[in-house]
RNA sequence: GCGGCAGUAGCUCAGUUGGUAGAGCAUCAGCUUCCCAAGCUGAGGGUCGCGAGUUCGAGCCUCGUUUGCCGCUCCA
């Protein structure tokens, strides 16, 4: 395990120090849990994109993307349940080092007054016998009337804070109660904060009254708000599906390993409408054809595994992960989630409008059911840069860091390298570029020995390395080395193009899935 | 968020009881080189994460802050 962090901190650095992923604001000390793609990670990821979209676009006639804006009616959130599902004030205590609900821990108190006049009534019934009056003890008697003014202020001043939402006064009320961690029985808090997962800020401007509008927290909604647009305008029959690409932002109290889990990450998400009673058939279909996805890759099949879930988020009634072996453990990668109709129910239910499907089949009504398929595009990025990185040992003791990356996936598909800087060699060399630069990502050098250009090549996992040489001058023959195996094969300038293709094109990898 | 540890060149790291910063690799310019890095010559690159304090003087000591790692916590 210790071995293997040290891989995942070489596979860190590996991706910094050629240009796949660097530290977001890095010259302003950085910012917590944000990344940004360099030269290299950025054509990675847009293949990952692709290689996706069409994927589900392209493979499946009854499925159509959208591109839907972060910003959405505040609304939207209300109905999807994520305003109310996270609105709690926590504070920790410092010396048991746990963690409570502030409004937990003063309703706690408030009802501790209560037990204290059902002590006090308690104990005078024992005294007076038969003859107690219960109520006019309770409305009389002065240390009763002072415990129960003493919790209608605390109550007073609780519910005034929690209105406020004012969060020193919560921490104060804790302090003035003399409130102790049951643990530790200190009076050691921290300050109260909120916990609230979504990223707010304010559109138009403060002056007339803006509105608090949130950065998406998934990009699901913006599908489900324009299920009745898809269906109409692409006269969309059931079953079918709406995928999407785009950003989401959680304000995660913790965020960490590295692009794992960040703040502003990418989502690749389709939407998949059925007939309810049909959700279990088309979960159980989707689960299958999207581990079918991740394997075509050919990363590994033993690095794969479902994770079903027994606890069932609010809107879903079956759900199970598709988990990868990272350096750190079999992670999370794509959720495929059975939503059931309850996405489209809250937003017929907030908007007022009616979200149905007429379907001419059953001559009936009804609220389609969802199957979701969520991926996290950075997750699917880590996993295909982990399981492809190598310090491969080689005959002589020589070792060469190589990332055996997805032919299709990629930054470079190929470069060419005149084998020296002279006698026409380069210009040879420019000349087969300009030919291919028009279909393939094609990289040129020529400084340093051929060895060392092949290895900076292989530390970016470029598939194919075309070395020109004098026999090239004389009959257009070339080098062409491959990555994996480094084995070299002298093949015809004519013929690049095709052997490339054939092994760099995501349509080679996307037949796979037939 | 709490606690522990750390931050020195693009990467990996050294830096003596406090005395104006080094190495290897990498980069750049040449030379050399007919197929798997580390031949030759030269060059560039760091206000030592940031900000205060102590000191005649701070990479080193103190405090704050920020970023990362580990543990706990949290997790639709």
């Amino acid at each position: 395990m210790a071995q293997q962090e040290d891989v995942f901190k070489k596979i860190v650095s590996h991706a910094k120090e050629y240009g796949f992923v660097f530290p977001s604001s890095e010259i302003y000390d950085g910012l917590s849990a944000v990344y940004d793609y360099g030269q290299n990670g950025v054509e990675l990821k847009n293949n990952i994109k692709r290689y996706w979209w069409e994927a589900m676009t392209l493979l499946h006639e009854n499925i159509v993307g959208i591109d839907s804006a972060i910003f959405m009616h505040p609304t939207i959130w209300k109905a999807s349940g994520h305003v109310d599902a996270f609105n709690d004030p926590l504070i920790d205590n410092r010396d048991s080092k746990k963690r409570y609900r502030a409004d937990v821990l003063i309703e706690e108190q408030i009802a501790k007054y209560d037990e204290k006049i059902e002590k006090e009534v308690a104990k005078a019934a024992k005294r007076f016998g038969e003859s107690f009056d219960a109520d006019l003890f309770r409305t009389t008697n002065p240390r009763v009337l002072e415990h129960k003014a003493k919790r209608d202020a605390l109550h007073e001043r609780f519910a005034q804070a929690m209105n406020d939402s004012n969060l020193e006064e919560l921490r104060q009320i804790i302090i003035d109660e003399a409130i102790v961690c049951p643990i530790s029985g200190t009076k050691n808090w921290t300050e109260v904060r909120q916990f609230n997962l979504m990223f707010k800020t304010e559109m138009g401007s403060t002056a007339d009254g803006a509105m608090t509008v949130y950065l998406r927290p998934e990009t699901a909604q913006g599908i489900f708000v324009n299920y009745l647009n898809v269906q109409k305008t692409g006269r969309m029959r059931i079953p079918f599906g709406i995928a999407q690409i785009g950003k989401a932002f959680r304000n995660e109290i913790v965020a960490r390993q590295f692009i794992f889990r960040m703040r502003e990450f990418e989502q690749m998400e389709m939407q998949f409408f059925v007939r309810p009673g049909e959700e279990m058939k088309w979960f159980a279909h989707w689960k299958e054809w999207r581990l079918r996805w991740h394997k075509a890759l050919g990363l590994g099949d033993e690095k794969y595994r479902y994770h079903d879930h027994e606890k069932l988020a609010h809107y879903a009634n079956a759900a199970t992960d598709i988990e990868f072996q990272m350096p750190f453990g079999f992670k999370e990668v794509e959720g495929i989630h059975s939503r059931t109709n309850f996405d489209l129910s809250q937003h017929e239910k907030f908007s007022g409008k009616k979200i149905q499907y007429f379907d001419p089949e059953l001559n009936e009504s009804y609220t389609p059911y969802v199957i979701e398929t969520s991926i996290g595009v950075d997750r699917m990025f880590l996993s295909v840069l982990c399981s492809s990185y190598e310090e491969q040992p080689l005959e002589g003791g020589d070792t060469r860091t190589v990332l055996h990356l997805p032919a299709a996936l990629a930054p470079v598909k190929c470069a060419v390298l005149p084998l020296i800087r002279k006698d026409g060699l380069p210009e040879k060399a420019r000349e087969i570029v300009d030919e291919l630069k028009f279909d393939f990502a094609t990289h040129y050098e020529e400084k340093d020995t051929i060895g060392k250009r092949y290895r900076r090549q292989d530390a970016i996992g470029t598939p194919y390395c075309i070395t020109v040489d004098h026999q090239t001058l004389e009959d257009n023959t070339v080098t062409l080395r491959e990555r994996d195996s480094m084995e070299q094969k002298r093949v015809a300038v004519a013929d690049l193009h095709r052997l490339i293709h054939e092994n760099v094109s995501l349509t080679s990898l996307l037949r796979k899935l037939k």
